[in-house]
DNA sequence: AGGCATTGATTGAGTTCTCAATTATCCACT
DNA sequence: AGTGGATAATTGAGAACTCAATCAATGCCT
């Protein structure tokens, strides 16, 4: 008989605001990309962590880490990538256990025709709607959010003390 | 040698706040959830709009619509969780092409165990945080995006004109 | 130097999601 | 009544991601 425990009213609505803007927004980035470029959007990130990078080329442990992921993922994700002739591997002198992503030519053309389509698409979606007050607003949740979650340690491989 | 069109440095840091803060998020719920106990996160979220609804059963149209997913995702999801016993299938009667997922007793029980871990880890890394001026404004920013993104007609299944 | 836990990355299996095509029913129109 | 277009949902194939196990190189420690 007893119901659920979950949040109540005031804190359910916070939490709804969040996900329902968050996934509808994540959704329309999605179509927008997929459809009119032809890029998934998690490619996209990984190559455009490239280009910003020195040397355009960065580590799979630092795609991993920017892109809050597992090394599997961006195993397979650079693999796939790597077929597309978008990147390459380099292999790290200083430690070879490592390697080096690398953004082609053709990588860096595919990420120059997708930016323009995504950044219209999160300017018409996200910031347009919102005044100044509220984009202040969100940069600061934002960053308050993540600062919380740096301090309170990496969820990935905990272990258990043994 | 020009650049990429992409957000400008305010635009772009108002963007970084809520993609990475987000994503992190997000990382975080699905690890509680899974790790915790054993549940996705996105099938606790179908399980919870069955609880909520009345009769405890939605439209797959309607799971569908509030998941922000296409059809297709509910059916093999709902067929997944008609195997493990947590919903099942039931005819509409006014208009036999429909279906209604319906929620199990087993269902119910999966989702009183995981709705405590999840309000705490949404209390833990999303509510606590902020202070109350934040979580209004955070309220009121998802709404307002949420508005918008209704307001521009939805993104699905945009048929090129034959 | 030798042993050993740690780190960086990959692999393969299994799961979830997406996309396009398909089936079945309903509705509107003549 | 019968046709045609829309709607509800499913299916299967392929893409992307997760998880656990694995491999190789590193650094520490005595």
């Amino acid at each position: 008989m007893s119901d659920v425990v979950w949040l109540d009213e005031d804190e359910l609505r916070i939490f709804r605001a969040f996900a329902r803007s968050s996934r509808r927004l994540y959704v329309q980035f999605d179509y927008d990309l997929q459809h009119d470029v032809g890029m998934p959007r998690t490619y996209f990130e990984i190559l455009w962590l490239l280009h910003d990078a020195p040397g355009r080329s960065l580590r799979m442990s630092e795609l991993a880490q920017a892109t809050g992921s597992q090394p599997s993922r961006i195993s397979h994700a650079v693999g796939r990538l790597e077929r597309a002739g978008q990147v390459r591997r380099e292999l790290c002198a200083s430690d070879r256990r490592g390697w080096f992503t690398v953004l082609t030519d053709e990588g860096m053309a595919a990420l120059t025709a997708a930016a323009p389509r995504y950044a219209r698409s999160i300017r018409e979606h996200l910031l347009a709607p919102l005044s100044p007050a509220q984009r202040a607003a969100l940069t600061d949740i934002g960053e308050t959010v993540v600062r919380q979650l740096d301090r309170s340690e990496t969820p990935t491989r905990a272990p258990v003390p043994s």
